[in-house]
DNA sequence: AAGTGTATGTTGTAATTCCAACAGAAAGGT
DNA sequence: ACCTTTCTGTTGGAATTACAACATACACTT
């Protein structure tokens, strides 16, 4: 159980909050631990919409099912990572996708609403862990912003510079290495690999860039296509 | 100035605290309004991001520029909308898009920090100030992900149904209006108008729907195409 | 060093989308 | 009613993507 703080201390959430004083904090915020096996529910779509969870160990999936039972896997969750805040926080009745257990896993579950109210003894932790949850909702809107502004671009090519062409600026140089593999960079751009592949060797070809693996370099030839 | 208030309790992110009770918490919250002309910069790329913005009256567009200065419009804001919050949230240091008035605009400033932690005499307002915050990023969260699953359908055709089945189980009900034109819902969903309008037309001929400007009727065939 | 499996690049064809152009329908103003 | 403007649906050819299939490169095991 101690050990189960000092790991948690470490998560997003409880970014800048001791062991200790999680401890001290739990109980005003409803916790409760759960534990799901493979393939289990960890929410199921119409529940109500009440908790921030946690995902302590193992690995989740979010899914949405459409009008005709089509599912559809929204997110891939590892521990460390908090879901569901976004639908707790957003003040909607019920969830709009389910949770499901990829691996055997543990969960932890907060009240939304009693993470978002400061308690009457008002904590001064509890300030921290509001503004760690509007840290996270707001670093997850800056990703989604990135990723739109990136898929909305019509061609494979405009996409694949739209994405390269920020790395460069964000790390203020024209080199730099990329948390995705090839099929992984697809898949976040929604192209096709293939055909991602056949537009960096065009690129490569035309002297704007240069890439082996996960590096990159983007060649200054001011361009505008 | 108190008819200045009274809109502000209308908006989003006043929703729930009285005109007399925002002007009792203003000056917690750092707050100034600034007028902009037509054409002229409310943030510049690459200042501080320390405010939470609210435009009280005109228009105004968010935009990004890329690498080699090419310049796209990520939002456009209209009179109640709160922008560069998420900015100042996820706590980077400076703002990576700028926001230009489209027309004459008036402005409210709020330091976010401010916004964000309860101040000394801990107001009973501005937890619901902070819960508004967080209320407002969840919607434009959850809108993301929505736009998001739509746009990673491959064609024209997918997209549209994953659009429209997904307002179909909003309602619950197969017929139901839509916020949009054609034009509008094509640039939502990234896609071509003309394309769209020709996918419609085949979808109304094979009898899955029927529609008439922003009214749709789903026909519940069951089919997974 | 050989063998296995995965990741990546290449290619050709079918399918889809983009783009421009246009015609009819709908909405708004005088 | 008339004109004007905007919105919508339709069409055809050019451009792009999807898909499948395969070759090569690379990492990891034995």
């Amino acid at each position: 159980m101690e050990d189960f703080l000092s790991v948690l201390s470490r998560y997003a959430l409880f970014q800048g909050v001791a062991p200790e004083e999680i401890q001290a904090i739990l109980p005003c915020l409803g916790s409760k631990t759960r534990s799901v096996s493979k393939g289990g529910p960890v929410f199921l779509e119409g529940e109500p919409a009440r908790w921030v969870g946690v995902l302590l160990t193992g690995m989740a999936q979010v899914v949405q099912d459409d009008y005709y039972g089509n599912r559809s896997v929204l997110a891939i969750l590892q521990p460390g990572d908090t879901f569901g805040e976004a639908f707790s926080c957003a003040g909607i009745a019920t969830m709009p996708v389910s949770v499901m257990a990829l691996t055997d896993c543990e969960i932890l579950l907060l009240d939304c609403s009693r993470v978002m109210t400061t308690c009457s003894h008002s904590c001064h932790f509890h300030t921290q862990l509001i503004q760690n949850l509007l840290k996270g909702m707001a670093l997850k809107n800056l990703a989604f912003t990135e990723k739109i502004r990136h898929m909305s671009k019509k061609t494979t090519r405009e996409k694949l510079l739209s994405y390269l062409l920020q790395q460069a600026k964000k790390r203020g140089a024209a080199a730099f290495t990329i948390p995705y593999d090839r099929q992984g960079l697809a898949d976040y751009l929604g192209v096709e690999r293939s055909a991602m592949s056949a537009e960096l060797s065009k690129l490569k070809k035309a002297g704007l860039l240069d890439t082996k693996g996960s590096w990159f370099c983007l060649k200054d030839t001011r361009r505008d296509d």
